[in-house]
DNA sequence: CGCTTCATTGACACACATCAATGACAGTGG
DNA sequence: CCACTGTCATTGATGTGTGTCAATGAAGCG
């Protein structure tokens, strides 16, 4: 990720707590990095309801489709305080017309992200939150196809697959009492 | 869309209603357009359960991940008699390397199923069988900001947005006798 | 040492999945 | 033209799995 963003001079912005980044209908300035904190991206209908599209964190981009439109199609808010880098979209889109290597990265990126996303679509669908705990397993084992590395908390874990955090607790509690998984200090193996 | 085909020879497949195109662990050929019918994208899991990935219509393409991949990892098969061009996955690399044109329009292409499967991800965050629908259908109305016209049956969009059959029939008739929608032929309208 | 967050387990209610029955409708073939 | 068949839509009844609330302990941290 780092070799796409090589060729760029990011602009860090600090955002407090509820700070705005971007609003909908803001004329788009480029696509942004999490280096620190949470930004969430929802959308406002006409009726005022609110619906989340993306808690971005620590690491991950957002906005990269904002390259290819006018205007932002969410909000983008801190949720706590946080730091992030904008990469204006002119010397992106600039990057991309010229080096050859960045933009077959971005686009193979965009593609794994679309497979990714994907996956985890499919995940959603597995009502059994056994059967889902299980099929997150397998798919982020290690090269050993046993190993899974925990990194983080579980909550987060919980958030990403779709279920309230105490029902994860209690799945994997079987699942151990199963001797289906093992766990140990930041680690879960599939037996 | 057609600048992206220019250089190109696409295979031409005609498939029979409910003929596989590709299956999930196939090699990939390339991507596909679709020219005439409709073509089904689907996974499922390993419990058996399909989770539909999206439905190609006319004019729409599908599988562009497959350039930057080995296997295909879902199954296309046709919803009804359809035509499709096959662009094969070598000559595609080979364009995008050369016309900057056709990369830029694959590239925004797959931002745009990013956002779109980020939302299809949020949306399934939501709990409430109400107010899931109430978000999908407040994402798919079109340019009035009011009107989303079903293509295709009920039960396609319930399997999109992660519920029975039964519930979506059940939601949408409640928010009818709630006076927050109004059906018509093919055509539901917020109000 | 408080203070906060995370993990864990228990108890309970409710919303959704499921099964079932019926009607509407299009397509098919005699 | 009319039974026949299959799919879709609809509504009812029922069970269960998951969310939610609550209480406790553990661990990190200022």
């Amino acid at each position: 990720m780092a070799s796409i963003l090589a060729g760029l001079k990011p602009v860090i912005r600090e955002l407090a707590a509820g700070e705005t980044l971007f609003a909908s209908g803001d004329a788009t300035r480029g696509f942004f990095l999490v280096r620190r904190g949470q930004i969430r991206l929802a959308r406002f209908s006409a009726s005022g309801c609110e619906t989340l599209l993306f808690v971005a964190g620590p690491g991950e981009r957002f906005a990269e489709a904002s390259l290819f439109v006018e205007t932002y199609h969410c909000d983008a808010r801190a949720v706590a305080e946080s730091s992030v880098a904008c990469f204006p979209k002119s010397a992106a889109l600039a990057l991309l017309e010229g080096d050859a290597t960045a933009r077959l990265e971005l686009t193979a990126d965009l593609a794994r992200q679309v497979m990714e996303l994907r996956s985890a679509l499919t995940l959603r669908d597995v009502r059994s939150a056994r059967e889902r705990v299980l099929g997150y397993l397998v798919a982020r084992t290690g090269v050993d196809g046993r190993t899974i590395t925990i990194g983080g908390p579980l909550k987060d874990i919980a958030a990403m697959i779709g279920l309230a955090p105490e029902v994860l607790y209690r799945t994997l509690a079987l699942l151990e009492s199963e001797r289906i998984i093992r766990r140990g200090n930041g680690i879960i193996e599939l037996t």
